[in-house]
DNA sequence: ATTATTTTGTGATATGCATCACATTGTATA
DNA sequence: TATACAATGTGATGCATATCACAAAATAAT
């Protein structure tokens, strides 16, 4: 399935920057795939020499710690994923999984380094996002350890309706268990901190759909661990 | 103090592959300074348009989180600080200080992103380093939040001694409490690990000074939390 | 040298949260 | 529709480690 990237309507601000020669490499050296929830998009351990561009869905990426797998951070589409591990090494360092039904294009990682070579404004944006991505991991460093169960919980409820979902109300797109994952914790204490807000008016639980009542509440926890 | 770039003594690999057109500009667009320990390089809150060279000496990142100062990393040179701050906002969003005497240099934002643009191979040494950081910080993650504290404290001295002093005996750049802090711990922990390892004979604790004894257990620790 | 200040050592106590154990509900599968 | 399996709710218990409270060194300042 070889769509053509020009017309393609989830390109990334970076992406836009591309010129058409580029955009017509890019056009016959992509692989274009419709995945389900649950499928693999960047497996740890196995070789690889793709740059995958998630065009559509949300994708979690989760890395073997020295006891379990640890859920590292949510990627939403459009953007880049497996950069780190495909630059840094042929054999990927951490997994990339799909959480929501997702569309992928694999790319060539050598065609991927000609477009970077050959387009300063994308290669440029390329650079915004790895400055991005690291301040955040500053953040979340500091954050994470500094603050208590709750703090963390808000944190990531609001990171969900704010820069995942756009929106207030929502359905999360994990189980308890990869939640719990994700920030830190035990299974156990997400549902009683989730239970804990519903009773307290901040949020409105009903099963996994998720409803910010009082998003100052949220804010302040956040903040005050 | 303006060095010529061209015959500095500690180009990192990216800037060994500089243009000499690049390299002259960079020589007469940069302010070479010496620090002393304690000194502030990037002070988080102000504004800056530099990219900072860490020519010789090492620097601790830290920023603020929600409860006090927290040390995400630390950094020898040589090495280029400060990108992620600089590129992405004119405010940095995190402080470096020297650790111990370090030279520096400072280096246009412009000037910086010229050099980028010119440069096929620079560039691609700093897309390397970019990667390599956020594989770093997906383990930190995973490690940090997984391991018990004598594993953190296991894997910080088997770090210095490989990857910042590049020997087994080495005096610690820091105060147990800022050391506390880059392992996510207490003042009182690093002390009583620090003891515990000492007793075992898994170390040689003379004040600041470390030597590792048995690098196998030390691994081990660090391995199995 | 003497005082002041920071750094470190060490016990006692408090606490947040993981873990365990099991009940309950929800969701696939036959 | 029944059955199996996964996901969630919830109390009781234990544990790692933070915090508190000082004492003792070590460093810096006078």
């Amino acid at each position: 399935m070889q769509n053509d990237c020009r017309n393609c309507p989830f390109k990334t601000k970076a992406t836009s920057m591309l010129s058409e020669c580029s955009l017509e490499q890019l056009t016959s050296n992509h692989l274009e795939l419709k995945l389900k929830k649950g499928d693999s998009i960047i497996k740890q351990g196995t070789y690889s020499t793709n740059v995958v561009f998630l065009r559509t869905g949300l994708a979690k990426i989760h890395i073997a710690g020295p006891y379990t797998e640890q859920i590292v951070k949510l990627v939403n589409a459009p953007s880049y994923l497996g950069l780190p591990t495909t630059f840094g090494s042929k054999i990927n360092q951490y997994s990339v999984t799909a959480v929501s039904d997702a569309e992928v294009c694999f790319i060539d990682l050598d065609v991927f380094q000609n477009i970077l070579d050959e387009n300063k404004e994308f290669n440029r944006e390329i650079i915004q996002e790895f400055c991005k991505n690291e301040l955040e991991s500053f953040h979340r460093c500091a954050n994470r350890t500094q603050k208590l169960i709750r703090g963390n919980m808000a944190d990531a409820l609001l990171d969900f309706a704010d820069k995942i979902f756009k929106s207030d109300i929502y359905t999360l797109p994990l189980s308890q268990t990869e939640f719990a994952n994700l920030v830190d914790t035990s299974r156990e204490s997400v549902s009683r901190v989730l239970a804990e807000f519903d009773k307290d008016g901040i949020i409105n639980v009903k099963g996994r759909q998720i409803e910010i009542l009082n998003k100052k509440s949220l804010q302040l926890i956040s903040q005050n661990g």
